[in-house]
DNA sequence: CTTTCATTTGAACATCTGTTCAAATATTAT
DNA sequence: ATAATATTTGAACAGATGTTCAAATGAAAG
């Protein structure tokens, strides 16, 4: 985190002006807050990588315990349950107990929703 | 890129066996190519960064210039061209020349799309 | 052809991320 | 209690990522 205050860039060295001035005005009216461009951000970071789509993917079918998605995605029960963690923090699963066992499953349809954006965008 | 054949993990010390193996394999036979899922994360990973976030969202509103956007986002000319060119590499944006100036624009609909679905899951 | 402006490029650097490994916790059975 | 199994946690490490800076390119004007 913390990449803010630069400076002022793109100031003509004459005149103080930039190219669209009215543009940008208008433009920047429009803009979202900075925050809430952050977290949308946040959110994508969640989706971009491999491992946590394959769970998601896995648990598009199936409510699974983390055993079987490292099985199913060869990978080791503890890099799972960490990608598992931040699925959780973003509110993307939801888990629940029995035994030793612990079920993960979607949070809701908006994961297939945004994941199903994605594929249409590359398939075509 | 990078990070497969591992090793086998959860085989069950004593019979060799997993805890649900029906369900991985029915759940494996409904999965997508290895490939695909991963081109899909690295989509998403583009949208991952606020930087080109708010890019895209300006871009929303009207076709701008490099300059234009880099005040806009109060970022370098330089920050904002290597991410514009990340943008282009995933046919997210399309880029015009006129004399000195580049003007880029949303390459098609799917990003409105895209950052619609995810402006959604986080605002309820 | 030299200057100026807009953009791009490449290398360097600091930060962030995901996996691994070992150890801890949780739950059930003996 | 002790053992066994499933999952979680934390530290360490390697690799990826985004910004900066300086230098290069492209295009129009003098």
């Amino acid at each position: 985190m913390g990449k803010r205050d630069e400076q002022d860039f793109r100031v003509d060295s004459e005149t103080g002006e930039s190219i669209h001035p009215d543009l940008i005005s208008s433009v920047n009216a429009d803009m979202p807050d900075e925050e809430l461009l952050y977290d949308l951000a946040e959110l994508y970071k969640v989706f971009g990588d491999s491992t946590r789509i394959k769970i998601l993917y896995a648990l598009f079918e199936a409510e699974l315990c983390v055993g079987d998605i490292a099985e199913l995605l060869n990978a080791s029960p503890s890099a799972v349950s960490h990608q598992l963690r931040v699925l959780k923090t973003s509110k993307l699963v939801k888990f629940r107990r029995e035994g030793k066992t612990v079920y993960y499953s979607l949070a809701d349809d908006h994961v297939r929703t945004i994941i199903g954006m994605g594929m249409e965008h590359l398939c075509e």
